[in-house]
DNA sequence: GCCGTCCCTTGACCAGAATCAACATCACTT
DNA sequence: AAGTGATGTTGATTCTGGTCAAGGGACGGC
């Protein structure tokens, strides 16, 4: 995203969803013309939120899910002990804060990684919304459904994968990501630090670095403090096991 | 559950919702008679599966979500190379299948691990339903949140938790269900092997066998085949840092 | 009741990642 | 531009859990 661009994006809270540059990958796919327009009505566009500010803390009372504008969040569960738990990265265009629907109350926290912007969905408005409209019912239940599988990929990942491959596989996701919001598939910045990929990953700061610099040895990704490089994406699938 | 009970769970299937034994754990909580009849309508019940057999196989197309009426079933992910993980156990009044929701095919499978039952509930039916019975949707908006949560407290648990914290924190989900269900909450067979545990909770036989032991040694548990006892709750409680 | 297979347990050894420690570098403040 | 705290890298060492190997026991079929 170009800085005009993400300054647009940051600071002009009247884009509609009509006109939103991310429709193709947010609620709003296969919805006709006013019905977009309804949902619309019920998208609050705040101020965009600082590196470092909260969206939700764990325990907050659940009232709205999100959908990133710009920028990027991290989702962390906050254990009694204190030690903290990444739960996900999202960025723009994906939907957080799922996380509170059961209970009513958020059972994570979500902090902006950098300057970003949200659209709020108040969930009781949603869900009205949703009764009424057959295909935002569908496309919400489908993006619950990604989360779920999403989720479960994950535990397969720590599940069974070494430190190369967790990694691997996480570059290729943003990749992938990237790639699917028409940005540079091999070139990114990372806008979480090394401690935030380890914990996500189940692995200390100390072998993500370790990863990376072996990785770089082997010329199969740049690294540049937090901007990445990826020069040799069929090497990158294959060591994180994905055909 | 008796035997008399089981074989009546397992080979009537007539027993609508509005009778179940497990409506207050399942799809019709917070739903109005009237409801529960509609419900009721959609619901397939059909003949129980045996030890071993597929519910549903990867790459199957879906059309269904299930309730687990009685027995228990695993469901599992085969990656490129084969190899399996399992992504969860599920027990009766749990709903699976939900991992076909988001692409339309499952990206898992899953199998009998005992004699089981089911009710197939057609997720096409599932969403007109809910479309005309908000709470329906509300209700199930609700068991999606709950996998999602439920999958965020798994990847924790990988990511951060030793060998004898990961299994204790299954023994203790496992009591806990069964709690729900008006089971003992310290004394039931487990239906999965020690590898599906192993699996699941990213450890290998060896390891959770000798888990087991020490915490047999302990006298935390105690052991005999598949059968658990807990004898010492706050202590497993302690060591699965749930406070 | 016997046999074969699968499941489970236990031991010895090994490897990958955690931990501990030191230092380099970045980014922000003043 | 210098100083400071957070962030990242690298090396040495430790340790948890994986791997390999062997044997015992349960369960289902005949």
């Amino acid at each position: 995203m170009s800085c005009a661009e993400a300054k647009r994006c940051h600071t002009n809270p009247l884009v509609n969803c009509g006109d939103c540059r991310l429709g193709a990958l947010c609620l709003p796919i296969a919805l006709k013309t006013d019905e977009i327009n309804q949902l619309d009505e019920i998208v609050k566009r705040g101020r965009p939120f600082n590196k470092g500010e909260h969206l939700y803390r764990q325990a907050d009372p659940f009232h709205a899910v999100y959908a990133v504008r710009s920028g990027s969040f991290k989702a962390y569960a906050t254990a009694d002990d204190g030690t903290e738990q990444v739960t996900g990265f999202y960025l723009p265009g994906e939907i957080l804060g799922m996380d509170g629907i059961s209970s009513l109350s958020h059972c994570s926290s979500a902090v902006a990684l950098e300057t970003s912007s949200v659209c709020e969905i108040p969930f009781n408005r949603l869900e009205e919304l949703s009764s009424q409209m057959p295909s935002l019912q569908h496309r919400f239940f489908q993006i619950m459904g990604k989360e779920i599988t999403k989720d479960q990929q994950m535990l397969t990942l720590l599940g069974k994968n070494s430190a190369e491959e967790r990694v691997a596989a996480l570059l290729l996701s943003i990749s992938a990501r990237n790639n699917h919001r028409n940005l540079s598939a091999t070139r990114f910045r990372l806008s979480m630090s090394r401690a935030e990929i380890g914990n996500y990953m189940g692995l200390t700061v100390e072998t993500v670095s370790r990863v990376f610099s072996r990785l770089q040895k082997q010329e199969i990704i740049g690294v540049e403090n937090r901007e990445v490089e990826i020069l040799d994406m069929e090497k990158l699938k294959g060591i994180a096991n994905v055909a």
